[in-house]
DNA sequence: CGCGGTCAAGAAATGGACAA
DNA sequence: TTGTCCATTTCTTGACCGCG
């Protein structure tokens, strides 16, 4: 990181720094918002920025109450997953109930206590405007809220507002070189797509603060990217089975399903959030089945390899899981042995243009691209294989 | 001899530093 | 501010070794 390019903006914002420390004023934490982008996988879930949690004063846990634009409140739990904070149950209700749809952003604001106020933007970073406010579903979640809640009265007045549009375009200033450095990465993935809206896209905003983690429930095998469908489908699941920890998600590869010496690669972080920190076997099983694979779970010396092997293979093999197919593993909670159950999406491939999009999975080592997955067509399988 | 487990090396992705 | 280069990290592939 450039010194002068650090250096140039401390110089500048002099001014700045008075107004924000006025604005600061009464509170012991650094940081009073945080932007976020609302993606498909936010929908459901959306993660704190783990850069506002470090200046925030307080630690952020249990329930907290999120304000909408029309002063409704709405309780939402704060949850930990994969060492990041996400708001969790409630969180959909507040998604659904104002409308707020994919691409928007969400402006948080700490007002008081637990107490956040959030500003909805479209996806052109306009204030949403709302046909009628009175108008707006709200279900019954809100109404449990809003007795127990004591709503604070600094909402909406013009400091506040003109305050969160300078906040706005800080952030979208403070953001920029991430962008940037993410739009490479962007660029390409998405060069062979005509769409401009791919997963890969949301992933990478969301990589200020998520190396790993492209969405809030679960954890994606890294290099491999889920096309919309592919991520609708996983979330979808997701969403029935209501996991209580972090899932992971892995795009089946040649490496993982062929050859005599397959083996499914755990991301370091994830591995040594939910497997074992030795190797050993761990317990796998298909939901609803008794059927149980014992494959062993290896951890090089160096913490660098993390991977499933020996029965892995059984099980790709007894569950005739093939190339492109969606694993998704969710630690059995109450276990004492570490044990996972795995969910399959399957792939169909109805068309000829598919199995030609399938042939460069392979061709490319089975490394699943934003191209490739975009026509890559999934299906859960709700019977066992 | 075959299979499974382990490890090393290369490839690819990612992030940081620096210069224009 | 933007583009490029380089270092680091992580993943993939395949070879080697030990055991049955």
């Amino acid at each position: 990181m450039a010194r002068t390019r650090s250096g140039s903006r401390t110089k500048k914002s002099c001014d700045c720094c008075k107004r924000y420390m006025d604005h600061l004023d009464g509170k012991d934490q650094k940081m009073n918002y945080f932007l976020r982008r609302m993606t498909t996988s936010s929908k459901h879930s959306m993660i704190v920025p783990n850069r506002f949690l470090k200046h925030f004063a307080r630690k952020l846990s249990g329930t907290i109450k999120l304000e909408s634009p029309d002063g409704s409140l709405y309780d939402v739990e704060v949850a930990e997953r994969f060492n990041k904070v996400v708001l969790r149950h409630g969180w959909e209700a507040f998604v659904d109930a104002n409308g707020i749809e994919e691409n928007d952003f969400l402006l948080f604001r700490h007002t008081e206590q637990s107490c956040f106020e959030v500003l909805i933007l479209d996806s052109d970073g306009c204030e949403k405007v709302f046909p009628c406010t009175g108008i707006v579903n709200i279900p019954s979640f809100k109404e449990r809220s809003v007795d127990s809640v004591d709503i604070s009265s600094s909402s909406h007045d013009e400091t506040t507002e003109s305050s969160e549009s300078e906040r706005f375009t800080r952030c979208q200033k403070g953001s920029s070189y991430h962008r940037r450095k993410t739009a490479k990465v962007t660029a390409t993935s998405s060069s062979s797509k005509e769409s401009g809206d791919i997963p890969s896209e949301s992933e990478s905003y969301e990589s200020d603060d998520l190396q790993t983690s492209p969405g809030d429930d679960y954890v994606l095998c890294s290099r491999s990217y889920l096309s919309e469908a592919q991520e609708e489908r996983v979330v979808a699941l997701i969403r029935e089975i209501q996991p209580k920890v972090t899932a992971f998600v892995a795009i089946m590869r040649k490496s993982h399903v062929k050859g005599p010496s397959a083996f499914l690669a755990l991301p370091k972080e994830y591995a040594s959030a939910h497997f074992p920190h030795e190797t050993t076997n761990i317990t796998l099983q298909r939901p609803g089945k008794s059927k149980k694979w014992h494959p062993k779970f290896y951890r090089s010396k160096d913490i660098r390899l993390h991977m499933l092997r020996g029965q892995w293979l059984d099980f790709v093999r007894d569950n005739h899981v093939q190339l492109g197919d969606i694993c998704l593993l969710l630690p059995t909670k109450g276990v004492r042995k570490f044990a996972f159950t795995v969910h399959l999406l399957r792939t169909t491939a109805p068309h000829s243009r598919v199995r030609t999009s399938f042939q460069s999975v392979s061709s490319c080592h089975g490394i699943s691209s934003p191209k490739m997955a975009s026509v890559v067509h999934i299906k859960e399988e709700t019977t066992d294989a």
